[in-house]
DNA sequence: CATGAATGAGGATTCATTCAT
DNA sequence: AATGAATGAATCCTCATTCAT
């Protein structure tokens, strides 16, 4: 391959091996593996990178810095009141919103395919990028779900804790569309997630707690 | 180290095993650490196992098999009428329900740890014992989920859908708190999601869709 | 190769190793040369050593070990009154005790070639070994001179500074004979050594120093 | 780096490499170390120099030439009648002829310290320069020896084994030196050994061989 | 002339697995 | 059955050298 510029080649050796982590995994890729898919020679990768880890490293620090351009252009929403809202609005801006991030984060099914793999059992430094991307992306949504419970359109709950969950939820769907090769429809998954952390699944022929009859009392074990 | 019978001894290991692979993960884990730590000579295992593939392979089966001994000792759930029920019963019992699971299928810390850490980057064999697992997971949660919808309980949602948030939602909290290495209380939370997935996060404040007003239409995206 | 009792291989490993080091030198020399010539595979070269460093300095240590043995079994010689004994007497005994020394150290022909062609270059763990025996050899020869002295048998130089005159010498005489491929014969060199500074090279036809005719001063520079 | 003729450049290239080959040795001595030195890209040392190990042999070759330059300029010395002479005569006059010779072949500090640190171990040209190099000064010192045994000066020794113990002892000192980060002196060096190898270090209390007391016979170890 | 991007041969080292004892 | 010494395939990385610009 001839002559490219410095800038140019790095972004193409990146992408190369983004494409061979994502299929193989980190382990099972080859620095071999990788050059041959950029059409270079073994000794120009460690012309742009230190060493296979700080490829892959690379990678997922391009994704912590997507996570990160997203938290710091995040602006305090403006949110109508929720009078004014029906369910189903909420539902569909929550949705549109959540699709919005993970296709910030996770660019394109590689990325994708790469974090959900790799959730560990990599180097210390590696583990501890893994570990911020998870914490940004959490936080980016707690924080639109925190306004949103100020705004009075969400319940008093941890925020926090809603997102993590909304996050795994994802991820996991996205995991089993993976593994059954089917490509990942973000936008799909967004909207389910969103529907059922609006909605929440008991339903409504159940009695409200505030009920008088107080019943037996549930909660201990078997 | 003394005398042991055979199948003792198979237990012994992948005990060892179980610990180191738990410690280090699957790649950093080498045979003679956990040689070292089952306290035998480097050619032992070869004679209880194929090779290192094959003892993790072992432990993720042993996993599989709680999984799958959970779905074949599942009964169709005897559930009351929901007019009976008030929502914290369901949430407490959907809890409870959830943590038995969970505590069947994760055992003990190192279980999970390996679990959590190892999605993938590994052999192919390896995956699909990791998809099976969490595919039957699923399915034991997706199998309660319909029998309260089918007693009422539960809003006729996607179960399988609902079950796949719940376990990557359940599984997400975990990472966290393994990565701070704090110790893992299942229980605290099958409650945190059996409550968030029950109640759902809309205000009481936002108008039900049913409502009068049509307006326009918010929400659906071209 | 069969089995072997652990010693006895890493004896067979280190003279394996000192032969490929004497032909090539350090870097030249491949662990694969020295397996090969050991006769074994060459993961099993590390079961014994940490690394290709470690077999050099190994045999480094080994001279260091012999030096210091000679250092340690030293005993301040008895030595007759001076004017009981003639020049040629002195040679004769300082030429065994020098030929005696060196034997010790230089025991074979590869050390020999190792420890004069390695001079440096090499790593720093390396040069302190190799300053250590040098340094080591030249107070075993310095103690001897300050022992002569005492008994009044040698001039009252600076032993020090003689022995290492001495060393470099016969080195540099070992060293030209191994270029043109001649068996070094240390007993040869010693009795060369010995006679030459013993006698000194100034023709006995030249005045004494304490001579009347002051002159002018020669020879102090400025 | 600015415009340059060629043999300024090569000259300057070639004094850029002594240092760092004075400083690290040949092997660990990067060309890109050598041309960072010289301010150079890394392709410009190839055209002066045919390869790294050509750098160094010219760097040899100048230490030979001036060697070679020393043999031809020699001519048969004049040297006065020894019964005109004092012992601190002939020992002042040869030290300060001993350092010319020295200061002419080991021009500068790196040069002494490339020629001591390098004594093998590297290519046979390469070691074939450092044998004619040596060999060069020895015949220089022992063409002196010879005129002054010839004059009737020095006693009827092997000039030549007289000279490359002369030259031996002082590498050893100035190694020594080296090692201890002192600089090298080579003036005072020249003295000592001039002094040494002149007076020799048998006491004078020692009896003459011509003595006629025949006394026990020598050769027998006490 | 000068450059430095690109190259790939070469070498050290690790570690799962085998097998003689 | 148990061992652990021996093995060598596999892989990362360095660095002298080439060559397109």
């Amino acid at each position: 391959m001839s002559y490219m510029r410095s800038a140019e080649r790095q972004r193409h050796i990146l992408d190369s091996a983004k494409k061979v982590f994502a299929e193989r995994g980190f382990h099972a890729a080859n620095v071999s593996h990788i050059c041959a898919e950029a059409g270079i020679g073994r000794g120009t990768l460690y012309l742009y990178f230190r060493n296979k880890k700080s490829v892959f490293e690379a990678i997922l620090r391009e994704t912590l810095a997507r996570v990160r351009a997203l938290i710091d252009s995040q602006r305090p929403l403006e949110l109508p009141p929720p009078e004014t809202l029906r369910r189903r609005d909420v539902v569909a801006w929550s949705s549109r919103k959540l699709h919005a991030i993970l296709q910030a984060v996770f660019e394109d099914e590689r990325t994708l395919r790469i974090l959900l793999r790799e959730a560990g059992g990599l180097d210390v430094d590696i583990e501890r990028v893994l570990g911020e991307i998870d914490d940004g992306l959490i936080r980016v949504i707690a924080e639109d779900l925190a306004a949103a419970q100020r705004a009075g359109i969400v319940r008093d709950i941890d925020a926090r804790v809603q997102a993590t969950l909304m996050v795994g939820g994802i991820e996991k769907l996205a995991l089993a569309a993976l593994r059954s090769d089917e490509p990942v429809d973000l936008r799909a998954l967004a909207r389910e997630v969103a529907r059922f952390h609006a909605t929440g699944s008991i339903a409504d022929r159940v009695r409200d707690d505030a009920d008088s009859d107080p019943g037996r009392d549930h909660g201990t074990d078997p």
